[in-house]
RNA sequence: GGGCGAUUAGCUCAGGGGUAGAGCGCCACGUUGACAUCGUGGAGGUCGGUGGUUCGAAACCACCAUCGCCCACCA
């Protein structure tokens, strides 16, 4: 083994070997363990979110999967719609075509080229990453099969009246030119305007002041509103108005959503161009008049010069218009909400068109339902609540989307403008007996990408089919995912799996934090402080990371400030972590749910972690080479033994406690304490003692071999599931020493928490306690460490005497010790440790500094008056020692009484000391 | 306008009615045959504020402050 440990020289053959040996191969059999892996963007790469949430998925498959468990991680990509169409759109611009020029069946052909040459990237970060994913059921949401799942299920949805088609206001994104979901659109305030019209009554008797931030929609106003108690107004409910510009007469309304304290208390209605304004044209039985074209020009039949004419371009004319005319009574500024789709960042407009709606009610109430009733578990708990509000508040949910690239609307129709719903058109004309010179056209549009999300849990598992992973796998385990897709994913697979697959996807849903950056921003190219997870695997040159982040940049003008910050953050570039130590950064990170701020102190300390393991590993196999393990003795072991094993079940059981409420965080933090603190300190340097000891007697160090390699093995297995590539690289070369026939760790037992031993922790204490007192004096005296020293223990009780007697050789070794005497009274020119009754005495002569020890006797004196004066507080409290627990106040009894008799004893040695510095 | 979360050591964060914890950083000493990506010792905190509940509050409750996020149709 090499002196450090080296990640690239041993992850990737371990990782191509796993795969080849079909080790993550869905199990079977009953109650499986499954997780779908919340399915990437094809043609994206994985982010640090990714590889977080990547990092936590594969350590509860292979923990589970080490337990014994018929276990699959379901691996898949996204066609992501929208995302995928305007990459492949944007590669056209970029050489001078568009998509129309293309037509839709070359289009999608080169979208489905530029798939097959992206999807391959992700496969081999997962693969980096260590994910056990189960390749050969690796799925596409658009492949053949998963497609006729989509297809099947929007027929049963519209056959049961839970999909139809409706013209209303949808939020389009007028540069896309496509319909958006309510969740695709983001409002932001933006600072604005406020315009106030005068709108004269056709009468001529006066004007009515309505205020706008959408002045180009006055256009298309069919009413002005008033609320109907509002008593400046209420003799005009009824009367007209005539329109400025287009000389519509238009009513004036009364209708109590009016706000009579905002503004003049009066509103232009719009109601094809506002959600409002819709919903007030509806109760008013109002034309809705559209003024706006797809791509939010005015339309040709609006009157010169606003026709043709941009929206915003449109805007400014009407103002001056009305300027011209004398109706323009003032500008306000307003801050107001935009709303721009998330994708394009275009200011969608409220448009009427013709869509596809999924008519939620129904299928919210038992997802609903099955949230309360438990049947389903947040993780946090308290994310239930978000959920609960989002699916208590719902909106009939848009899915049809005016794209090429995605899953065509099985939807046809005849010249009269009758819909057929059907699987092919075969299928259609069949099932509505439609004769064969009725000519049929396919709807245009594809679905919502979220339609098929929304399935991915059945249909990855082979649904409608009544397949074996289906029975083994659904309900799947757990989910796991970030909480900013609770709404556009999570709410609708619990809808679409309990009324297609027939129970809740999934057990619980794990919902983890954002990863930031070390500010706490949020990670973006635009920001340009991404960082890709296998620059942090690999390492990056710094020249080769500022490219990274000042290439391909949609405001260019950002690269000089990126390049400075960058240059500042990492003057050295990233050096070479290994996923090891990613990994386990992240399963560290894995809190309750929190945001993340990424700090790469912490990954390179568990980088330095990975390298303890590393060599002490490499102790252990050198120490033990050659011993003929066979000849141990069969007795339960030397304390050192007997501590260790009983350290490693409880550290199991920890990590099972802990795996089992997903907090991978203290999990991780268990099995690093026990290795650095426990089994690195403590038992590696007692080994020695045996280990190195040429005339040990073969049997006892043959066991003290057995025991370094059998818990060098169990903890191996334990941290497996978080650092699968070093803990294997290890753990076979460990599984030969103990002539284990093992192949690999992935489908090695997971260790089984044993009994604990009591009797050997105590005495571990005891043995801590001393050398410890030992160490405390030497490090505070500055005694040189190679120097050995002599040490005295009085008041020592029998069980001291016992402990002395049989620890002695490994107490000496640790303490580094001279010589080690029981005496009855210690000399007074001594510096002292106390530990429990025993007290430490370090001679003086030549080691000692006199006023030194004073010193520190005096703090050490402090820290126990402060100590006593506060427990003593307590219990001169007659009500605590009435109404605390009995076992508290004994416990503090206990307590003062040794702070006491420390005290007492520190006094005395202090006095001494005192004696001896005049 | 509703809802949620955060505030603990210089930094990043655990914890949680009974003597304040970790990692990193810091100080001192140290190349003993796993490891200087290390070892030993040490310094460092009125647990955001104010009230309340309690024998006891950093923890529970109320209010406040600051920061952050989500949802919502005020022209």
């Amino acid at each position: 083994m090499h002196k450090t440990y080296e990640p690239q020289a041993i992850e990737e053959t371990h990782y191509k070997r796993w795969e080849a040996a079909g080790y993550f191969a869905a199990g079977s059999g009953d109650d499986g363990f499954c997780i779908v892996i919340p399915p990437p963007n094809v043609t994206g790469t994985l982010h640090m979110g990714h590889a977080f949430q990547d990092t936590i998925m594969d350590t509860l498959t292979r923990y589970h999967r080490m337990r014994g468990v018929p276990t699959l991680w379901q691996p898949g990509t996204d066609h992501a719609g929208i995302a995928t169409q305007m990459v492949v759109e944007r590669q056209l611009n970029g050489e001078g075509k568009t998509r129309h020029d293309l037509g839709r069946d070359a289009f999608v052909d080169r979208v489905w080229d530029w798939k097959r040459t992206s999807g391959g990237r992700i496969s081999d970060q997962l693969r980096r990453l260590g994910a056990s994913v189960d390749w050969s059921r690796d799925r596409f949401t658009m492949d053949e099969g998963l497609s006729e799942v989509v297809r099947d299920v929007f027929i049963r949805l519209h056959d049961e009246g839970l999909i139809y088609r409706g013209k209303r206001l949808v939020n389009w994104d007028p540069v896309l030119r496509t319909a958006l979901s309510d969740l695709e659109v983001l409002s932001e305030d933006e600072s604005g305007h406020l315009w106030h019209f005068q709108y004269p009554l056709t009468d001529g008797s006066r004007t009515l002041t309505v205020a706008t931030t959408r002045p180009e929609t006055m256009l298309g106003d069919t009413a002005v509103a008033v609320h109907p108690d509002d008593e400046r107004y209420q003799h005009l409910i009824g009367q007209t108005i005539k329109l400025p510009i287009v000389g519509r007469e238009i009513p004036i309304i009364a209708d109590d959503y009016v706000d009579p304290e905002f503004g003049t208390g009066c509103v232009k209605i719009t109601p094809a161009h506002d959600f409002n304004d819709y919903e007030i044209g509806q109760r008013h039985d109002l034309d809705q008049i559209n003024v706006l074209t797809d791509d939010a020009h005015i339309v040709s039949d609006m009157p010169e010069p606003f026709a043709g004419l941009d929206r915003f371009e449109a805007r400014k004319r009407v103002v001056q218009t009305f300027e011209s005319l004398g109706l323009l009574e003032r500008i306000d500024d307003h801050t107001l909400k935009v709303p721009r789709g998330d994708r394009s960042g275009s200011v969608v407009e409220p448009y009427l068109t013709d869509q596809w709606y999924v008519r939620v009610g129904p299928l919210a109430e038992p997802a609903i339902a099955a949230v309360e009733e438990g049947r389903i578990r947040f993780v946090p708990e308290n994310w239930s609540k978000t959920y609960f509000n989002w699916m208590n508040n719902l909106q009939d949910w848009c899915i049809s989307r005016q794209l090429w690239w995605g899953h065509r609307i099985p939807a046809w129709y005849d010249d009269a403008g009758g819909i057929y719903v059907g699987r092919d058109e075969a299928d259609v004309r069949q099932k509505h007996a439609l004769a064969d010179d009725v000519a049929l056209r396919q709807d245009d549009d594809v679905l919502d990408t979220w339609f098929s999300s929304a399935l991915w849990p059945f249909s990855t598992l082979g649904w409608p089919e009544q397949t074996a992973e289906l029975k083994t796998f659904y309900p799947t385990t757990v989910l796991v995912t970030g909480f900013d897709i609770i709404f556009f994913w999570v709410a609708r697979m619990i809808m679409m799996g309990m009324k297609f697959a027939g129970d809740v996807p999934f057990r619980e849903v794990y919902i983890h934090g954002l990863i930031r950056d070390q500010d706490g921003q949020k990670m973006s190219k635009s920001k340009g402080n991404v960082l890709d997870p296998i620059d942090l695997i690999d390492g990056i040159e710094l020249e080769d990371l500022v490219e990274k982040r000042t290439t391909g940049l949609m405001q260019p003008h950002l690269a000089p400030k990126i390049e400075k910050a960058t240059r500042r953050q990492f003057p050295d570039g990233i050096p070479e972590y290994g996923t090891d130590a990613l990994r386990f950064t992240f399963a560290s990170l894995a809190t309750n749910g929190r945001d993340i701020r990424f700090d790469l102190g912490r990954i390179e300390g568990y980088r330095n972690f990975c390298n303890k393991l590393w060599n002490a590993s490499r102790f252990v196999l050198q120490a033990t080479e050659g011993v003929d393990l066979d000849i141990a003795e069969a007795s339960a072991g030397s304390l050192p033994e007997r501590w260790i094993q009983s350290r490693l079940t409880q550290m199991v059981t920890e990590v099972d406690r802990q795996f089992a409420r997903y907090r991978l965080d203290l999990a991780a933090q268990a099995m690093y304490e026990f290795t650095w603190y426990e089994f690195c300190d403590w038992f590696v340097e007692l080994a020695k003692s045996t280990l190195y000891d040429d005339s040990a007697a073969s049997p006892t160090k043959a066991s003290m071999a057995r025991t370094a390699l059998e818990t060098l093995d169990a903890l191996l297995r334990a941290l497996h599931p978080t650092m699968p590539f070093v803990t294997e690289e290890i753990g076979l070369k460990v599984a030969e020493r103990l002539s284990l026939s093992r192949e690999t760790l992935c489908t090695a037992p997971w260790p089984e928490a044993g009994t604990s031993d009591s009797e050997a922790e105590q005495d571990m204490t005891w043995l801590q306690g001393v050398i410890g007192g030992v160490r405390q004096i030497r490090g505070e005296m500055d005694i040189a460490p190679g120097k050995p020293v002599p040490v005295l223990l009085a008041d020592a009780n029998d069980e001291d005497g016992r402990r002395v007697e049989a620890l002695e050789p490994l107490l000496s070794r640790l303490a580094n010790l001279e010589s080690l005497e029981l005496v009855a009274t210690s000399p007074e020119a001594c510096a002292v440790a106390l530990h429990d009754n025993l007290k430490l005495c370090v001679p003086m002569a030549g080691l000692i500094d006199v006023e030194k020890e004073r010193d520190r006797l005096r703090k050490l004196l402090d820290k126990t008056s402060q100590d006593l004066a506060k427990t003593a507080g307590k219990l001169s409290n007659a009500s605590f020692v009435e109404r605390a627990p009995e076992a508290v106040v004994a416990e503090e009894r206990r307590r003062a009484a040794e702070h006491q008799s420390t005290l007492e004893r520190l006094e005395s040695q202090l006095a001494e000391i005192e004696a001896l510095a005049r």
